[in-house]
DNA sequence: TTGTAACGGAACGAAGCATTCCGTTCTGAA
DNA sequence: TTCAGAACGGAATGCTTCGTTCCGTTACAA
């Protein structure tokens, strides 16, 4: 009975809605916690919510579920603004908007910073599928245009959004600022085809064992 | 009494010998350890060096002891690294050389991310003023010859390191070949003066909180 | 008025970890 | 050959941290 006054357009009152609220709360307080440092205590995340702890296990079976729930949104974000970057007419445009996004948005740090701290599910497995052919997309559009540099891979991605994901600072707002900075060197350096990229490039799942669990 | 035998020159031998061996081994076993992982249990290092704990507590009189001990060592190898780019000809070839030898030695893990962890002494703020120092010198030396973009500030350089840093896979020498490889991508957009870096650039003691002990 | 969804937070038990302690081994000088 | 002690291995200790459970309370809905 999720609306118990009939009326599916009313909005929610009294302590359901606070209930339906503390959802959202207790996700934001999760993300802000975990970004922070991904082996926080359950403890931290109930404090920032403003909640007590038997609030989130009342949502949760268990931290692992949590930190799942995270990751896989994470990761649907960087599904949704590939998507919209293909969208967009110039190839150039798009891959570098769309870096800028899922930096902004810090879902590096969501997904990979928090692999091997639970099991996967089967429909992570195919959205993660779904990001690397998107990303291959976007890569070879970007490339089409001759303004990226043919020499990366798309395994290259994720590494440079791994080092704008390591720029931290207490602000989250000031750390959005010099991440952007970071990867405007790094866009900079994209659009250059001279001098070549060194080393034998990353390979397709040269970075599959970051998603085994911890033993 | 360093060498009973009354040679100075001559090898020491027997369990003398295999203490002072030891000193060389723990100390690169907690480097590996550490690098690996900053929060690593200090029995890790005893593992990995093939000794008891013991043996560790015989030289250092504290985790704190060894954390602080580790990254002094960080400390005068960015420091030598920078005195030596500095004797390079080119300004240029100094900069991005001194670059490419602190991420291979792995310096910034053992400095920023160890910070926090113990309190520096004294001397360890004169090293640290040195290399900044040593820094600006590289730096102003590099923008001087006209390859390197003006709007590059040092702070700038320890987030490049921070960037190339947070790169780590398991095999040691992949690492380096991945890290390599990010760097090249940022040296070439540093080699490029367009377009030009957004954001306000970091200031001088904004990265101070690092070093202050985590309360 | 009352059943109950939602909650707050103390309590519990397990795990991890820095440090200490003690018994053992082996060196090197007498 | 003897033996004091340097060097060591690793179990024991005591403490902290943390995930999870449990129980009493609150306030809405009927």
């Amino acid at each position: 009975m999720p609306n118990p006054t009939g009326n599916p357009a009313a909005p929610l009152a009294g302590r359901r809605a606070q209930a339906a609220r503390n959802d959202a709360v207790i996700l934001e307080a999760a993300r802000a916690v975990f970004l922070d440092d991904p082996k926080a205590p359950i403890a931290a995340v109930a404090d920032r919510a403003g909640v007590g702890i038997s609030a989130l296990y009342r949502r949760y079976a268990g931290k692992e579920d949590l930190l799942r729930r995270l990751c896989h949104d994470g990761l649907r974000r960087y599904v949704a603004e590939a998507e919209a970057a293909l969208a967009e007419p110039d190839g150039w445009q798009g891959f570098a908007g769309f870096l800028g996004r899922v930096v902004d948005a810090d879902v590096h740090s969501l997904t990979v910073h928090l692999a091997g701290t639970f099991t996967p599910t089967e429909e992570m497995g195919r959205d993660a599928m779904r990001a690397n052919d998107l990303t291959v997309a976007l890569l070879e559009r970007a490339q089409a245009t001759g303004r990226l540099r043919p020499d990366v891979v798309p395994q290259d991605v994720g590494l440079l959004l791994e080092g704008c994901a390591a720029l931290r600072v207490p602000d989250p707002e000031r750390t959005r600022q010099l991440r952007r900075r970071h990867l405007a060197v790094l866009l900079a350096g994209l659009a250059v085809t001279d001098p070549p990229l060194p080393g034998p490039p990353p390979a397709a799942g040269e970075f599959a064992w970051r998603w085994r669990r911890a033993e």
